[in-house]
DNA sequence: TATTGTTATACTCTATAACTATA
DNA sequence: TATAGTTATAGAGTATAACAATA
């Protein structure tokens, strides 16, 4: 094992640079730098449209499914219901989506995406997928099929009772 | 004018499945949820143990590199030096790590683990390492260092100016 | 009684500005 | 002046409890 290039110090030495051997072979330890990276590229990317991470998802859940509802939608962004209700105000005031009601079951509002959303939604989407194309661009086609996949599969194995 | 939202023809019916078609090729969408799983089973873990993510990270890095500073473990942890102390504080306060004086510069502190914060840290990690395998273990050895080599260089691809 | 949407609340994580004490 | 640690503060994300309207 190497020694610390300051021979001289007693007690509190501090090391030249810091290991974190120990931590890399952990999946959550690496996993959690990767996503901060992306998260932090992320939110540059969305921040012209002024749009965040949960909102962009949300536009786009709600344009891939109209007329889902608020619970569907929080089930599928793995949200409690009460975060979601301020995500769907903001895009509701914004006008990018709306709140209908529904005549069968007046207790839920079916969502629908506007044109402004739509034209909005169509901007970010190509400005996400270049930002996603720098930042996956060192990866072969393979390297980045596998990586969702396994993701997926962890995401799958956390079902938890 | 008419607020003409959603298409037309759209009737507010709302979808059986909830589609995410579109977000699941994105990676930062990906990586997210699986994210979330594993730190939601890592916070279970670390509970018996008084431990969170942070202090289980901070703990360990200050075991593998006695007498680093908090400015250097701010660093290698990759957050700011203000949330650092907090950390820091709560595993002092619970004597699991000393703040030394430094007499060649005053200004900062060596950290060092006590026995117990070892003690603690190797009922933890056992439990950790224990759980990791739990989730990982569907995947390959192959898979399981292929996620993690890709990982890495998503995280180092994330080098902004 | 159960569900949808909602309000209120709290805790964690992250970030920035500004202060102190040292260098 | 520059740096290490600190305080204060703010913004997100996430979670639970409890409520009104509706089923």
């Amino acid at each position: 094992m190497a020694e610390d290039s300051a021979p001289h110090g007693t007690a509190p030495i501090q090391p030249e640079s810091v290991s974190d051997a120990t931590l890399r072979g952990l999946i959550g330890y690496s996993m959690k730098r990767a996503f901060m990276v992306i998260r932090a590229d992320l939110a540059r990317t969305l921040e012209p449209f002024e749009l965040r991470m949960m909102t962009f998802t949300a536009l786009t859940l709600v344009a891939d499914n109209p007329g889902l509802s608020q619970s569907q939608l929080a089930q599928a962004m793995a949200v409690e219901r009460p975060n979601l209700v301020v995500i769907v105000d903001e895009l509701e005031t914004r006008g990018l989506i709306t709140r209908d009601r529904v005549p069968t079951d007046r207790r839920t509002y079916a969502l629908h995406i506007t044109s402004e959303g739509a034209q909005l939604l169509a901007r970010a989407t190509r400005a996400v997928h270049q930002h996603e194309n720098g930042i996956m661009g060192k990866l072969t086609a393979e390297e980045e099929a596998a990586l969702i996949a396994t993701l997926k599969r962890i995401e799958a194995s956390g079902g938890r009772s």
